[in-house]
DNA sequence: GTATTATGCCTTGAACTTCGAGGTATAAGG
DNA sequence: CCTTATACCTCGAAGTTCAAGGCATAATAC
C-alpha cells in the first residue's frame, strides 16, 4: 500500500538524486532504494521519473555516467561533476528559502 | 526584478491559500499580495496561478464566495468551509511529513 | 482634458513534472 | 519451467505553474 507522494514533488527528486549522489557515485534503481530508505519510506520516486531526471542531469553535464558489469547484469552509475556540485547548491538553497517563506506563512507570521 | 518562485511551487499556491483564509476571508488580488508579504517577498503568486486555484476550490466545496461592490470595483470573496478546513489540514499534514523526509535526505540520515 | 497608474477580475497556451503502466533482459530460487 | 528480483528504459496521461494578455473602474498626474 505504497501511497504516492501527491502534490509538494516538484524539483524534489533532482534535489535528492543530486544530494545523495554527492556522497558517493550510485545507479539508478541503487537510488531509488536509497532514497525511500533513507525518507523514511516516505519518499518513493520511481524509475518512470528517475531515469528521465538522470538522463537530463548527464546532457546539462552535471552527472557523468560510466557502465559497469556486475554478475552479468550492467548497471550505469552516475558521479556529481563540478557542474552538479554548483546545480545542488543552488536547488538546496532555493529550496531553503521556499521551505522557510513557508512556514513564515504557515504560522502566521505578522508582517515582513 | 520580481523574480518567479522555480522548481519547487507544486501544490504550495493551494496549501498557502487555505492557510491564509482560514484566518479570515479576503479576495484573489488581496491574496497575492499577502501571501507576498507574509513569506517577507519570498514567495510571488501570481494573479494567473491564483484565480485557477480559487475556482477549482470552489468547485469542490472547499470555499465559498461572495461578492462583494467596493468604491464601484467589484470584489470576489472566498472563505474557507468546513471541507475546505479539512483539506488544509491534510495539506498540511503532507507537507510537514514531506518536508521532514527531505530533511532526512539532506542530512545524510543513517537508515530508516 | 487626457494619460498613466493602481485596483480587481479573468483566460489562454506553453512548458514542465510526476505518475503509472508497460517493455526488455539476466540471474536465482522454488 | 515459472516466478521473483535485479536493472535498464520509454511512453502517454494528468496535473501545475508561469507569462502574457484582455477587460473595466477609480484615482492621480500632467
Amino acid at each position: 500500500m505504497a501511497d504516492s507522494n501527491p502534490h509538494f514533488m516538484n524539483g524534489v527528486p533532482e534535489l535528492l538524486i543530486l544530494q545523495v549522489l554527492r556522497e558517493r557515485e550510485m545507479y539508478g534503481y541503487e537510488l531509488v532504494e536509497e532514497i525511500h530508505r533513507r525518507s523514511g519510506t516516505v519518499i518513493s520516486i520511481g524509475e518512470g521519473v528517475v531515469y528521465p531526471v538522470l538522463h537530463g542531469l548527464e546532457r546539462s553535464g552535471a552527472l557523468a555516467s560510466r557502465r559497469v558489469k556486475v554478475n552479468g547484469r550492467s548497471r550505469v552509475y552516475y558521479a556529481l561533476t563540478p557542474q552538479g556540485a554548483a546545480r545542488l547548491e543552488g536547488l538546496s538553497d532555493s529550496w531553503s528559502r521556499l521551505s522557510d517563506a513557508i512556514r513564515l506563512v504557515m504560522t502566521g507570521a505578522a508582517h515582513a
